[in-house]
DNA sequence: GGTTATTTTTGACCTTTGTCAAGGCGCAGG
DNA sequence: CCTGCGCCTTGACAAAGGTCAAAAATAACC
């Protein structure tokens, strides 16, 4: 069957697996399944019951969190390679937050009650699983800190930045990876202020922006304006789980 | 030697040591210091190399992060109980934070070798510690979604939520922990408008301040008005670590 | 008990972001 | 080539929060 072939390829290249035992990836692969997600679909719900955790082979998936009058939170907006629902082991159960191709994509389910057990078995993977968290924690932190110390434009720049190939020292073209409105959101701000600021970014830095293009002389331009307000300095490692 | 009879007592309460073995519990205990910390007193800094973590044993520890134009956020503000620095072995052994003790304050060190080394030999540890780092990242994304959907006198009424026995049904009686300017920051916000907004949240609820004393005739006061504008229902579990 | 610090509150004003409404642009489908 | 539907941008205005300066209230100290 050629869908466990490819489940069993994404899987064993999942830095998080790579210390998990040959018995558990096969268990694993049988049970994967791959989903396509159309623009919008809603893949689960906060609080629902779990059973399932998944990774987004290809396109973008949005985790979010609503309040009763429609407000919404996002939470973070996944590339291909990241895996999301696995937390629900330790939350009773039921998935902290809700889920949303964004983009055109396709999802591997896999069951949670395997690595639950997997989990428990093998504490190399639990460690794996600590690690990851914990670059995951650090990521969280400094998305608080951004939101607390960077305006509207600076968290732009930031965000940009950390699309670009971070070693690259002469002219870039970022291509951004979906709707503006959704990085408004991914970044915590309406629409409207992010294409106002992303203008007043324009303004003060020289970036050129054609749509979903955005071109740069070099990284400093960016670095300069916006990590200034970041504890960070520039080459933010971290970035991918 | 009666510190470490104390650290012994301490160490055993901890949830996270209920899995560790007597051995590690032995010479944990062997190489705990107790410090007494005044208010002010700065434990360690961002990027400092990490050989030891941390409890604390009384009072209230601040951790944050600087910007190099002094710029200051607030990452935590830490009760009795609660660790800190251990994630610094995740971090190429250099701390995530600075740390300041921001009341007179007694911290417990311990060395983050023997952490180490127990995560990776006890498994069960290991599962304590992931699940630890779950109900951090909860309360983390949590806060990401207050910041975006709560404003400054709603985020207010959820910090005294918190404060306060969530299982009270009558009138109850809540003590600020540390100064105004402190819980300010640590909601991400300016001591002018915590006490504007706390006038706000006053008038709004009908709550009654006197100094660092506030008084409500009930939790549903508060529950209402700040809890509409966040994605969980009202007792939110998940506080302590 | 008076005096000095420190913390908190207020007032006036400015900046940033949100809100609402109207256009414009671009692309898919006829 | 035209039309319609999203997506994005703009303008005008409102609201929230930040900033600066000064007064008021507490707490701390001789």
């Amino acid at each position: 069957m050629r869908e466990s072939e490819e489940c069993k390829k994404i899987l064993e290249n999942k830095a998080m697996f790579k210390m998990a035992s040959p018995e558990f990836m096969d268990k694993l692969v049988q049970s994967a399944h791959l989903h396509n997600a159309g623009k919008g679909k809603v893949l689960f719900i906060h609080q629902d019951t779990a059973d399932k955790f998944y990774i987004v082979v290809s396109g973008w998936v949005k985790l979010f969190r609503e309040t009763l009058d429609g407000a919404q939170a996002v939470v973070d907006i996944l590339p291909a390679g990241h895996i999301f629902g696995e937390t629900s082991i330790f939350e009773n159960d039921s998935y902290p937050y809700s889920a949303e191709a964004v983009e055109p994509s396709v999802i591997m389910s896999l069951p949670l009650s395997l690595l639950k057990q997997e989990i428990e078995d093998n504490p190399k993977l639990a460690l794996a699983m600590l690690s990851a968290m914990a670059r995951y924690r650090k990521q969280q932190d400094r998305e608080i800190e951004h939101r607390t110390l960077q305006n509207a434009s600076q968290r732009i720049g930031c965000f940009l930045l950390r699309l670009a190939d971070q070693e690259a020292t002469g002219p870039i073209t970022i291509h951004l990876p979906y709707d503006k409105t959704l990085v408004a959101s991914r970044l915590g701000m309406q629409p409207e202020t992010f294409s106002r600021a992303l203008g007043k970014l324009k303004d003060a830095t020289g970036i050129k922006v054609k749509g979903a293009t955005v071109e740069l002389k070099s990284l400093d331009q960016l670095i300069d304006y916006s990590c200034s307000a970041c504890s960070s300095e520039f080459p933010c490692h971290d970035l991918n789980a």
